[in-house]
DNA sequence: GGAACTATCTATAAAGA
DNA sequence: TTCTTTATAGATAGTTC
């Protein structure tokens, strides 16, 4: 739909494919919105640049809300971590404070206590480390990536420069 | 772009409005394709019906790491720290160490393991979240910097590939 | 200055009622 | 399927950083 088809591959021309990148990303992103109010439904749209830089967009319940949906239905595949954690981490502690709780209600008190203490401040650092580790984790994969992107683009770097020499030396040979 | 023009807010009649979800929740997904392959660029989408069934497609990489991405980008704003924070607030465990600790003044209670604990606690609190702090900002001013290079060799690139069509065409033209 | 990104306009391909 | 409305290609101008 525009003055003439075009066939779905990566656009060559760069500064074409910047200028269709930012229209169809916001006709998606409307696209989205219509369909939340049409049909009353929630949409998250991430949209990740070849430059890296992110766009997102929710209509009908916040972003957040919805990636929370998507990774309760995919809580198999270790990425609900977060989920995880909660039941796993949070429960002990609950269990535990009521413990330290009812202890404390005990006559005599001091050791046990204090002892308790001591694991619930344990379970809470493992915990957070957790989720500490599991962030570090996603940057971690993401430098990977760039660092993937960057090998590549030496590569294709290299090829590009021979590709000048050669050219360069047959036209040099051919003038003579 | 129907037979009629249609408002844009929720389609009353159940059984249009069923079809109208499927076919622009297709539309959507096949948008988004096309925009990762015609700008190379990475799309999520995820669709929650008014039924809480959950539809999601990814174009270009992976949703979870599409989703990462995003969660990386907000994680100053609480996303990433979210369990973190949610623990903390789940467990108000300083709360509880002063009501132990009022609790343990009573009568012939040891007070100085109590005490030590507590202010050992703040400290290990105060260190962790000031290098966690420092290790984030450390791999962002590094992912930062990985951006950069790849945006040096994109450009470094780019002058090599139109040197490459230079050369081409002056050769061709000598050979005339 | 310059690269990256967005806005505007019109003709037309394509979505969808 | 039909056939109207809409999204968007292409070109260029403007904005932001």
């Amino acid at each position: 739909m525009g003055r003439r088809k075009i066939e779905i591959k990566r656009i060559e021309n760069k500064s074409s494919r910047q200028v269709t990148f930012s229209k169809r990303r916001n006709g998606l992103i409307d696209k989205a919105r219509q369909l939340s109010i049409l049909c009353e439904s929630s949409v998250a749209v991430v949209v990740v640049s070849a430059s890296g830089k992110l766009y997102d967009s929710s209509s009908g319940d916040d972003i957040s809300k919805i990636i929370d949906r998507y990774e309760i239905q995919h809580a198999d595949e270790l990425r609900a971590l977060d989920l995880e954690e909660k039941i796993q981490n949070y429960l002990p502690h609950k269990e535990l404070l009521e413990t330290v709780q009812s202890k404390l209600e005990e006559p005599n008190v001091d050791n046990v206590s204090v002892d308790s203490l001591i694991s619930l401040e344990e379970q809470l650092e493992t915990a957070l480390s957790v989720s500490r580790a599991r962030k570090a984790e996603l940057m971690m994969e993401y430098i990977e990536s760039l660092k993937e992107k960057e090998k590549l683009l030496r590569e294709e770097n290299q090829v590009l420069a021979s590709q000048v020499t050669m050219t360069t030396i047959s036209s040099a040979l051919e003038a003579n």
